[in-house]
DNA sequence: TTGTACGCGTTATCAA
DNA sequence: TTGATAACGCGTACAA
């Protein structure tokens, strides 16, 4: 079990120095060619490349990126990361990932392990408990240490940095307002409380949509819903809240859900009480997940181009990691806004 | 934007030597109480915390694990990468991770970067190009300079190296045994080619729950499909094959399908053929996804317990990273198979 | 009780 | 053309 090679190793098998090693390995113009080809058979023959961390060390910069998410088995998330290593390769960065489990403590732990020295700079979304609290201490912390954030999906506003986003609010309102083009007139809404920004945006764009539509809101037909609680676990609490909404409600004929696992309980519980989807209620989610596609009906949805989201957010970090820090007079912080697109299946008209 | 704080700069703003700082820091019965206060005192008020990258250098270890995967867009590896991370940063390592996409160069020069000091040990899952290309020289190479390597699903026999595995063999046999059970008298696969290895091994236990079920197994009950071709994007294709598989076999009644894809793609075939899951067939797929839980009618699948095997890898290989050299006489590998489970639901009765 | 020196692996600068 | 030295940040054995 051999270690790997060093240049020191390499300089006293051929008897020279450590720095004659280093610089005929880089093809300098001060190594004689005689020197050269020796030194870079012997390292070849040895299978010698340089230390990653030494150069960290060295250069003061890892070319590693640290994503820090609320949740991987999901796949929003998981298409955001793989967009960011797509990125973060063909620019010559690592992704280190870090996971939230959408908790503020670990969030915090987390970032902290990982700014020590370990990344160049984050790429992160907010995990719900955070959100929540709205304590965001250790954004601000790692961000005056020199190191950047790009935040990605959700956001908050009054942090200063990068940020990537989808346009909930347009498209919600684009969503509700394809129903409202259908012909239905109780448009309920299925969504979050409204600390989770998204849930709140998406919110907007649904009232919106109605009043241009000529539909007056209708409280009763907004069913917001505890967001920290774990549905995926617990479906049976979900469905009856949902069959409930719908009980009260005998005229709904379409509804808007913020996320894939409300709008599909949404299908099965309407299908259980007996409407036809798309016939009686037509139904749109907001997601980019597979279950939509496959799901049956195939569910109508609000696309957010999540891997877009990803090398966005990616290339965003790495031009900040790379700018030259010299010709820059004031920091300068971009939003950029992902368009959604509305992918059209079975679930509407 | 001030940078991190190093021991150096306390010790020149509190005018002592470095190793006062570092000792103080570290507790040390060595300095005075006076002195320990004092530095103390000035490293809490900058945050002081010691740079990963410096002590990664001096210790020769990163305490990270490199974890290689071939798609990250997909419920079982990101399960297991779940799984991974949590026994890792129970143990106080990071997790970094790099995407083969499913390509044997990308496999290649995603471990030749990260094994050059970046990590300790690799977690991974081998590539389809690289298990038909049968070339394993890299993982090889990688183990001969001593850095690690535990396999997990996709793995070869050959390879000396620490293993975890699912019982493909007796999770495909427990569920085909179930549609035998359930009198199914034609019982078709549909499953991939024999070079990767979970499909053949799930394709024996098939061909030996019907010997022992006293059914004769027939070739054209047996669907090959070609895996590298990206059926996510072409399901027409696959539907066809499946219909092709209907249609010349109008007697079939049970389908044990090797993934989730397949499983689900099946029962949509069968619906639009005429056919009523479960009554007319059953289904059984072979998967740990999300689809299955939400079909219509849920999928009843073998579970592979993911986020399991994640966590099984990391214990094995921080366990091995941390075992004392000396100890050890000869090297031991050691394969863990995870057993199976069968999560039935409404595809069967 | 405190400080000096060394080494982890690398590169850049300067001296020989 | 080559080599010695310093530096990146840290911890520790040893000297003062």
């Amino acid at each position: 079990m051999k270690r790997k090679v060093t240049l020191k190793q390499i300089a006293r098998e051929l008897d020279v120095s450590i720095s004659t090693v280093s610089k005929a390995l880089r093809n300098s113009a001060e190594i004689s060619d005689d020197t050269k080809q020796k030194v870079q058979a012997f390292a070849k023959l040895y299978n010698y490349r340089p230390n990653n961390i030494a150069l960290s060390l060295k250069n003061r910069k890892t070319n590693t990126i640290g994503i820090i998410i609320p949740e991987i088995v999901h796949h929003f998330f998981s298409k955001v990361i793989r967009g960011v290593e797509l990125v973060a390769n063909k620019r010559g960065y690592n992704v280190i990932v870090g996971l939230s489990n959408e908790s503020f403590s670990k969030e915090v732990i987390n970032m902290e392990m990982l700014a020590n020295g370990s990344i160049d700079g984050f790429i992160l979304s907010i995990s719900k408990e955070t959100l929540q609290q709205q304590d965001y201490h250790h954004f601000n912390e790692t961000m005056s240490q020199g190191m950047p954030i790009v935040m990605f999906d959700r956001v908050i506003p009054e942090i200063n940095c990068d940020k990537v986003i989808v346009d909930d609010f347009k498209g919600a309102k684009n969503a509700v307002k394809k129903l409202v083009d259908q012909q239905c007139k109780n448009i309920a809404i299925i969504t979050t409380k409204d600390y989770v920004s998204v849930g709140k945006l998406r919110t907007q764009g649904y009232l919106e949509a109605l009043e241009e539509g000529g539909i007056t809101p209708k409280a009763k037909l907004i069913l917001k819903l505890e967001d920290t609680f774990n549905f995926e676990e617990h479906l049976d609490v979900l469905e009856k809240e949902i069959e409930q909404l719908f009980k009260s409600n005998k005229k709904i004929d379409g509804v808007f859900a913020v996320n894939e696992l409300y709008a599909l309980t949404a299908m099965k519980v309407a299908r259980k009480l007996g409407f036809k989807i798309p016939e009686d209620i037509q139904v749109i989610g907001f997601t980019d997940g597979v279950l939509s596609k496959h799901a049956t009906p195939a569910l109508t949805t609000v696309s957010q181009h999540a891997q877009q989201m990803g090398e966005t957010a990616a290339n965003l970090l790495i031009d900040k990691l790379e700018k030259d820090f010299n010709e820059e007079e004031e920091e300068q912080f971009q939003t950029v806004v992902i368009e959604t697109s509305l992918v059209e299946r079975e679930s509407t008209k």
